[in-house]
DNA sequence: GCAGGAGATGTGAACGCTAACAAGAGAGTA
DNA sequence: TACTCTCTTGTTAGCGTTCACATCTCCTGC
């Protein structure tokens, strides 16, 4: 216990002295400055090896005033889509060679982004990416700390922050036309969480078609994403009459629908056929495999991580970017043409 | 562009000045220490508002050699079991004061794993916890800098480091009794891949139960966790006379399975019967609801923390500890009693 | 009325690194 | 030979905090 034996993780300048240099020289070294002799060189690098010797990058934060880190602010990591953004986010910055500071919200509101986005600023982190799908999140975006670029994933495109996201009403439009094209008199749908931008996006989409084809648009239902709501959903359809195809918000709830369906002794795709929203892993071996819109969570990860950078680099005179990734439509068992 | 033109944001000493007092005024005030007098402290707390002044933490890490930062490496943030385990992780370090650096490996191997914990290390992270089921991590963790704590999940017990884990042999045994109890003669049994320790664990479990009943042990099936690869097991299954009862190692593949098992007209649980493990949200509503066991991966999450934070506290006089959580069976329609 | 002590505040020096500048050595040129 | 130029290395001064210590003020008690 006593100071002189706790021994302290050797710095920049014990290796200097091992290697009968300056500190400079050893810092000159680590970033690769080109002025030094080769031979100096292969002496640091020994030094930093008998040592162990590991750069301490908090100290170098302090003075260049980076710290090669991002933060992501981000919620309920447990659902698939989240996930995946996350990951594609997380890989895509390290292959950047940005560390990822990760904060996961348990529930969304405008104090809980904030504080996030505080917390990060303190941090000092070069950039934030906010995966905030939610409507409430976008006021705390509104103001964000200006010194630190941001960009949001899914967000709401009203505010002055870049956007990446896929293009949700285009996956609609795909879904419903779908089942159109099979010969449905129209498509029911069973929505997600109303504070949801994706949810609305896939309305919108949705509503749009039905309208421009002068199809009646049936009564909205919705759900909060989980299989027990896609469930609940699923029993109040089977008991309307009329329902032929349903465009379920995501793929858990469309599970859920499934499960109704089939408890209930409807038929699928018989009797009605069912269309997702995600293409999770599990989907392609649902009873029936599900017909769904997939979406490229990697690719997400990644544009937000390109768009992120360039704002970085432009510094003050950046502008909003806003990028859209195309979903594709999966072909599976849970659709087939009407049969009056 | 003029160096005079780029303002940088306020530092304790602007506060210092725009308030009257000293820069270490100010820091006491920031860090709740008793002896300011109450009206410096408001003038204080005024100067930061008004100059929207906001404390830079890697200054404060230089000194105080702490960052308030723990590391989490883990690998494939997308599949449920990690996503939930580093979810609640996450959870419980920001309930603890810590941020949370990510790191998640693309593949797992011990360079990877070195790689990151180096990485993390030079980020001066408080600690690290390891999400690393993989045996081939283990090597990994056996020269870790000594100087930082780190805790593993689900990982190998056999190093210097402590351990959290879900009790995979006890949720293996869970399952087999229970089909045995039904009646079946023995239990097949689709593992996850060989590398994996929880899929060394279920093996175990298996084996061993149907060993102490003096059952028969079939041959072992096996895949990646993936819905395909229980497909594939399932087709083989169908086509292997007298298979009455499957454990198999996860929810996914469970699915798969069922898939295949309705495709070639066998009934779940008629003719055979099935249990899964993880309890994943959708399980409940799979074609028929499966039977299975659930990991608490939250309770995994938070005793990691608790772990980790004893053991920084401990600083150099630590044991290495071992938590083991406990796995809950969960029954539902995908298993039923045999019928010759 | 003054010693002693507690409370409030300030001063200087770290923390470990990089940036900016300085300086010495050697090569090339007139 | 002297002069410049380039290459290599060293020196010094921060970055924005906290820590250890010094100082000043005011109160208490004899």
């Amino acid at each position: 216990m006593s100071p002189s034996l706790e021994r302290r993780p050797p710095v920049m300048a014990d290796v200097a002295t091992r290697a009968g240099v300056s500190h400079q020289t050893v810092s000159r070294v680590l970033n690769d400055h080109p002025n030094v002799r080769a031979e100096t060189r292969a002496r640091v690098l020994e030094a930093i090896n008998e040592l162990g010797y590991r750069r301490n990058m908090v100290a170098r934060a302090l003075v260049t005033r980076h710290t090669r880190t991002l933060g992501v602010v981000s919620f309920d990591t447990t659902l698939y889509g989240p996930a995946s953004t996350v990951y594609g986010i997380e890989q895509a910055a390290r292959a950047a060679g940005y560390f990822v500071s990760m904060v996961s919200l348990k529930t969304i509101d405008t104090a809980g982004v904030r504080d996030a986005l505080g917390y990060l600023a303190e941090q000092s982190v070069d950039g934030i990416v906010v995966v905030a799908p939610q409507r409430s999140a976008a006021p705390a975006l509104a103001d964000v700390p200006t010194d630190i670029p941001v960009v949001a994933v899914e967000g709401s495109h009203a505010g002055e922050v870049s956007v990446v996201s896929v293009d949700q009403i285009e996956g609609a439009r795909l879904a419903t036309r779908h089942l159109l094209d099979l010969g449905h008199e129209t498509v029911w749908h069973v929505a997600g969480p109303s504070d949801w931008l994706e949810a609305d996006g896939r309305i919108e989409g949705w509503s749009e078609v039905l309208t421009a084809e002068g199809r009646p648009v049936p009564e909205l239902l919705s759900g909060d994403w989980s299989p027990r709501s896609g469930y609940e959903a699923g029993l109040r359809l089977a008991a309307t009459p009329g329902v032929t195809a349903v465009f379920v918000a995501n793929d858990q709830m469309a599970l859920g629908a499934l499960r109704a369906f089939a408890e209930l002794g409807v038929r699928v795709p018989e009797q009605i056929s069912i269309v997702g929203f995600d293409d999770i892993p599990e989907s392609e071996f649902f009873t029936p495999p599900l017909t769904t819109i997939r979406q490229d969570f990697g690719a997400v990860g990644k544009y937000s991580i390109e768009v992120l950078l360039r704002q970085m680099e432009a510094g003050a005179e950046w502008s909003h970017e806003r990028h859209v990734v195309p979903p594709r439509f999966v072909a599976r068992a849970s659709t087939a043409p009407f049969r009056a």
